[in-house]
DNA sequence: ACTTTCCCTAGTAAACTAGTGGGGATTGTT
DNA sequence: AACAATCCCCACTAGTTTACTAGGGAAAGT
């Protein structure tokens, strides 16, 4: 019960794209470099990720992805959730099964304990401590 | 990214062990009716968790399973990552990977707040919680 | 026209899931 | 000692999912 792959390959583009928040496109060629990502898989993730309103595109001689909306206001939850599916500890009950158990009351217990961390992260925070982070790092190197 | 139908049965069986804190052992073919779990499969699930210091267990005439150690130093959590693997949201990270990413820190934090239920749950916990669920119910229906 | 880009459908090897099957080893009972 | 009940162990498998890859087509810039 971990992210996937293609999980961490969606979080990394939209970080890619939330760190240089130009509004003009960034090509996929590009993000599959630097991120690492085989470059025809990326593609198919991007396009879920444009199906699902977080990015939009541009086709054509300089064309590319762009975030679709400020990255304060895509979470860290909700990309992953196109991507992987409901984040859910239990599963759908199958039809008429007796819900008599203690189990259901522990897993909302369990998501909304996940929930409070990765919804409440946006894009923007993760840039911003990832910044900070690296501003102390040379600082430290400085000294 | 959800518990496995094995995670489930996993901790269906312990909880069907807790409830009834008998010393004397219980039988699969008990457990796997009352909570209507395939037999040879539960096999499989009890055997592990025997492996893993769970649960003791009796052959011959009349044996069966039993909780190695009170219900109270069981948790919810130890049992699903025998069972299901380590439940983390990061994996491990491939041989040269850089880590200089923004991720590493909100999979701890998330981490950190899954195991703050899942970890402090004990089986004591759900008995205890589920027999006053009970006695609610009973209550509200006799009035 | 021509190239550069995104866009779309399909296929696929490997791994994993949720089981099943067959038999052996122990223990209690007759 | 024979027997039945039970746990124990190993292997096998259909179906699904994962992490890709292949091969083109459509739009936009120059």
């Amino acid at each position: 019960m971990d992210v996937s792959v293609k999980g961490e390959y969606a979080l990394r583009a939209v970080f890619d794209l939330a760190c240089r928040n130009a509004p003009d496109p960034t090509k996929i060629a590009k993000i599959a470099e630097r991120q690492k990502i085989p470059q025809k898989f990326l593609e198919l993730i991007l396009s879920q990720l444009k199906q699902s309103g977080f990015l939009g595109s541009k086709r054509g001689a300089d064309g590319g992805y762009f975030l679709a909306r400020p990255a304060d206001q895509i979470t860290v939850g909700a990309v992953l959730r196109v991507i992987d599916g409901p984040m859910r500890l239990s599963r759908k009950p199958i039809a008429n099964e007796s819900a008599d158990s203690p189990f259901p009351e522990l897993w909302t217990r369990a998501e909304r304990a996940l929930s409070s961390v990765i919804d409440r992260t946006t894009f923007a925070d993760l840039v911003e401590r990832w910044k900070q982070k690296r501003a102390k790092r040379v600082v430290n190197w400085e000294i």
